[in-house]
DNA sequence: CTAATTCTGTAACGATGATTACAAAATAGG
DNA sequence: CCTATTTTGTAATCATCGTTACAGAATTAG
């Protein structure tokens, strides 16, 4: 049993995967709601009735890509390869989203911290969970690398602290490779970046 | 002999200053031209008569902030200190710019990689031109460490690739650093980062 | 002094911003 | 069919955008 009224012409969910793209292109301060009408296919009344303003749509979009990216992350990470592996895949899964012939490629909530971080409320919240989620499982793919030798644990070393400031330093060296990559364009600077951090965490 | 005419009120490096400081609060598109009158102290009048437009004062802006990061890095990575300690302090050179009680910190090239990038040619050529110049210095640090033996060189590595690897490593990660600073103000990462990236070059 | 030149502040411009108002259209229940 | 309800598209609203026009102020050269 439906509600009354004229039913809706369009899913909700298919009108924020559009406007991902919008705020993609052009990042939130940029983005008009004539930019969105145009990309979502909706009307202003429609847009509006649904979704009351332009700033709670760049939420949803953002929440919607934020579920999509975690899944994806955790599907990669927990795939049964070598943790080196797992950690290659994370890094080239990037690639195809930060070189690509859009204008403004890479990644939302990046985008969305580096325009919107520090006064925007909402930004912070998604952005910080995000990277506590990520952290997390980078942290858990380490132990299991020191639990099968994989990854060898120094003498000096308490296994606890060195798996989580190596899992830092490679979720750093992952969201410094997509900021390099939609800065520079270069294919070839981040086929080092990964190179080099996998060799750095594992060893030759 | 100064040329005929009312002299100027201020100095341009001032103002660019103040943009600079406009642009990092406010990001391009949302900083208006009232916002950089007010920031710089000038009129309308003598703002666009000294700079053009909004976009051509935005790239002096990033130019001149670009010029002052590069010196500043050249002054680190060349203080004779260990390879290990320079990169250090390199790192955390970033930390005030990022934690600050400004409402939006960070780093200005940075952000305009990410507001700009693939839209705007001027900031594509300043990036790709700091990172550049970083790389090198970087590639020059990690060298005089293999040649001082600070840094052992792997039996089965080539000492130009496996340098060049970890330096654009070191690099994504110091980007990394400062997009997660300035995304979740979290100094206790920061830390992990900073150490997890210099264990994993140079070892305990 | 006058003339030429440059800078300054204010007012105005047309365009576009986000948002709302509202009438017409489309449905459900009765 | 009728009424209530919701959606849709368009027009309008008010604010603000980047930029320009321009008159007056401040300077130099002569």
């Amino acid at each position: 049993m439906p509600a009354p009224g004229r039913p809706r012409e369009f899913k909700d969910q298919r009108v924020v995967e559009a406007a991902v793209d919008a705020f993609l292109n052009k990042g939130y301060a940029a983005c008009s709601a004539q930019d969105l009408c145009e990309q979502t296919g909706l009307g202003r009344g429609s847009l509006y009735n649904a979704f009351g303003n332009k700033h709670e749509l760049y939420i949803e979009a953002l929440e919607h890509y934020d579920q999509e990216g975690i899944t994806e992350q955790q599907r990669i990470l927990q795939q049964s390869l070598s943790a080196k592996e797992r950690l290659q895949t994370l890094f080239e899964y990037a690639l195809p989203f930060d070189f690509t012939d859009q204008q403004k490629p890479g990644c939302l909530i990046i985008n969305a911290a580096m325009e919107r971080g520090g006064m925007d409320d909402d930004v912070d919240r998604i952005f910080r969970r995000h990277v506590d989620i990520l952290e997390q499982m980078i942290v858990q793919v380490l132990h299991e690398a020191i639990a099968t030798g994989e990854l060898p644990l120094p003498q000096s070393a308490v296994a606890d602290t060195y798996v989580a400031e190596l899992a830092d330093m490679a979720m750093s060296s992952f969201y410094g490779l997509r900021v390099l990559n939609k800065g520079t364009q270069n294919p070839a600077l981040a086929s080092r970046i990964i190179r080099g951090t996998l060799t750095a965490i594992f060893g030759n």
